[in-house]
DNA sequence: TAACTAATTTGTAATGATTATAATTTTATA
DNA sequence: TATAAAATTATAATCATTACAAATTAGTTA
């Protein structure tokens, strides 16, 4: 079935299963480009025009709680959203905004542990210039 | 003098020096727990009735654009402020809100150049239940 | 020093993300 | 099916941040 991945998803953490997180949960699962809770909104409200915002802000945050997506702080305007897989980083270009996936685990959590703190989440972001805006700067200085 | 470490931190940038500037930083040099805009402009006013919010949001861009200071995206909500010393994450916990540094250099650098983003930032973080949490929990249990 | 220009500060209003609230609808249970 | 609990919806409120224009301050030149 078309939900069946997700509704899995919501049982193992005993979450009741409703439509609209079966629906941001298969949006998050297709755009890997951590999307706004705005974003969510407006691209699910096509298909489904009785949509609250709420609803989407209280899912996101009952998805997140539970370890199914990853709120992700980068930005300090808004928060970004993105189904966990693996454990990876974030790269930010501050030229053309994009977040983008970096496949590095984090070596740190160790010493963090034997501080005597406990861990629940791992963030690492890098901000800089990506790769695609800085080969289109050399472009322009070669034209 | 009491201002000329910090007058020093501003010429070197060749950034305009004035008062608010001036306190700001030595703020931020004496607190280092991570405040927000708000707590900064606050604290402020007390000595200086006629600061404005305004400049506190000002002054605290311009010092991070010109890596003096460092603006740091944890909880999501608003943006803490830390003087850049030596490279290191932070660790948030989520029951008393603390924001501690963590003494750690981010090996992972290397692998992010490689792939051919310039980076310009490098930003670590964890979250979870701190030691001093931790340990009144147990304190409960025992009593 | 005085006059002039540019940069900064200030106060206020606007924006935008997120949260609070209460009514309505849906889901789970008996 | 009837009932209770949970989720959704619409709207209003909150809170951090930004925009804007006037007033002040700093830097420069004569
Ligand atoms: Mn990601
Ligand atoms: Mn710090
Ligand atoms: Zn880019
Ligand atoms: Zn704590």
């Amino acid at each position: 079935m078309m939900f069946e991945k997700y509704v899995n998803l919501l049982k193992n953490k005993s979450i009741q299963i409703t439509p609209q997180r079966l629906e941001i949960l298969r949006y998050l699962d297709k755009h890997r480009n951590h999307p706004t809770a705005y974003q969510i909104y407006t691209d699910l409200k096509k298909n489904n025009p009785s949509l609250s915002k709420t609803t989407v802000y209280n899912s996101l945050e009952i998805l997140n709680k539970h370890n199914i997506i990853n709120s992700i702080s980068i930005t300090g305007l808004e928060s970004r959203y993105d189904i966990i897989n693996e454990m990876h980083h974030h790269f930010m270009c501050k030229k053309c905004g994009r977040i983008i996936d970096i496949e590095i685990t984090c070596p740190n959590i160790k010493k963090t542990l034997e501080i005597g703190h406990k861990i629940e989440e791992v963030h690492g972001y890098f901000k800089g210039k990506c790769k695609e805006c800085l080969e289109k700067e050399i472009d322009k200085h070669e034209s």
